[in-house]
DNA sequence: TCCTAGTTACGTACACCGTACGTAGTGCGC
DNA sequence: GCGCACTACGTACGGTGTACGTAACTAGGA
């Protein structure tokens, strides 16, 4: 009676090992780094339980014995690149803080480019996210404000960092499963609004268009946007 | 040669009738409705091509006619309820047509759940989401900026919403597909949550938790965060 | 010490998915 | 009126998550 539980159940408070039967082959953290691995070099949608289990080198159901739903197999993933967030004495700059907390943020998502598709706050309870969540707790005790303001700025934070990083990878996500490159694709949706706003429908549209601002770098866009927020706060 | 092209191609750039051949039974309009209606019901993955197909009545095979890849018919979907904008003249106060653009938008989406879970810039491209942008920048003509900084403020604004309309919703949709209610994922969470905290281990997270804040209101933790964000653009 | 109950391991099977392909019928443009 | 592009759609393939059944194993209680 290890999984299949007919009341909610977080993974986290099953005991990874009850002490009965065969000493299990694998950890939480060997499923979750294959599938990270596999989910890094080939898209999210690759991560299959037959896929990890062969990564895995056992047989599709053996997962199971760990995982009871996919969607804690997701968890598992979660969880482990949360771990990846290396935590530092609070510099008592909240603001230089929640900056480099987002920087930071913003890389992990950027190596994991999955990750803005998962993010949700479903999996805001694994341990790894926990201890994310009071460093940055930590970072804001000269912000002096009540603990609902403080999570209401975190929560900002994060939202913005996974807007973000989701809409810089998104056509680069998107046209992994396409039988055409990136360039192709944005290219031809270019045209396609071109066409559209010479048309003349879209006055403003075609002004934005026509006012060249030279090329975009996605990293100031970012910073601008994330100390637009802050200044928000402040 | 309708569908199947090897080089990137945009739905809305192959005309919806070519006028050789029978005439087709649907319009976009039509397979756009069915999909939403099947979304708002019983969830986005209920929408499956054979769904769609037994909706509209017709073989699951003829709908290949009308949109080449089920991708299409997310973007079918995306541009019918961006339809649903309702758009006004501008009132001259940039700031308090951007919260309303963003109330409607926040309501759009609690009206159809599925959507924080498809916002991408991918689908910006449609005619019902060129004419949103359009009016956004109408709102937008007493801000003296550049357009770039316009464009900057009308994603921040989206993401905004999508990011805290999907936290709202994201509970909801997820126990969509499970064994237990809402209420049930919930209590677990917040028990084993408790437990954690309890350990001492987040002496910061021990004392939000502590801090008795009151029942939240989801519509204003929102307003909040929205005037924060137009308060970093002023 | 042995027994047994709770585990692990995993093969098979089912219902569902997106969609490639082939075929038949239809009606506009030349 | 002919030809061809189009609509319609059945079949089939390789994938998915996972329910279920069975065999092997091992730690705890008698």
């Amino acid at each position: 009676m290890a999984g299949r539980a007919a009341v909610p159940e977080v993974i986290w408070s099953r005991p990874e090992r009850t002490g009965r039967g065969p000493r299990p082959a694998y950890s939480r953290a060997d499923i979750a780094a294959a599938a990270v691995r596999i989910a890094d070099a080939e898209g999210l949608d690759a991560v299959s339980m037959r896929r990890v289990a062969g990564e895995l080198g056992c047989g599709t159901m053996s997962l199971y014995n760990y995982v009871p739903r996919k969607e804690d197999l997701y968890e598992l993933m979660m969880d482990a690149v949360s771990g990846e967030h290396e935590l530092w004495e609070p510099s008592g700059d909240w603001r230089a803080d929640m900056i480099r907390v987002a920087h930071q943020t913003r890389a992990l998502m950027r190596r994991h480019t999955w990750l803005p598709r998962l993010m949700s706050p479903v999996y805001g309870f694994s341990p790894n996210a926990l201890r994310y969540l009071e460093h940055c707790l930590a970072c804001l005790d000269p912000f002096e404000a009540p603990y609902g303001t403080k999570m209401e700025l975190v929560a900002m934070v994060n939202g913005i960092v996974t807007t973000y990083v989701g809409n810089e990878i998104a056509t680069v996500e998107r046209t992994r499963s396409l039988p055409w490159s990136q360039e192709q694709e944005n290219a031809a949706r270019i045209a396609y609004l071109g066409r559209q706003v010479a048309s003349g429908a879209y006055p403003r549209l075609a002004a934005s268009f026509a006012e060249d601002a030279g090329p975009i770098d996605l990293e100031s866009v970012f910073e601008r946007a994330l100390r637009r927020v802050l200044d928000g706060f402040a």
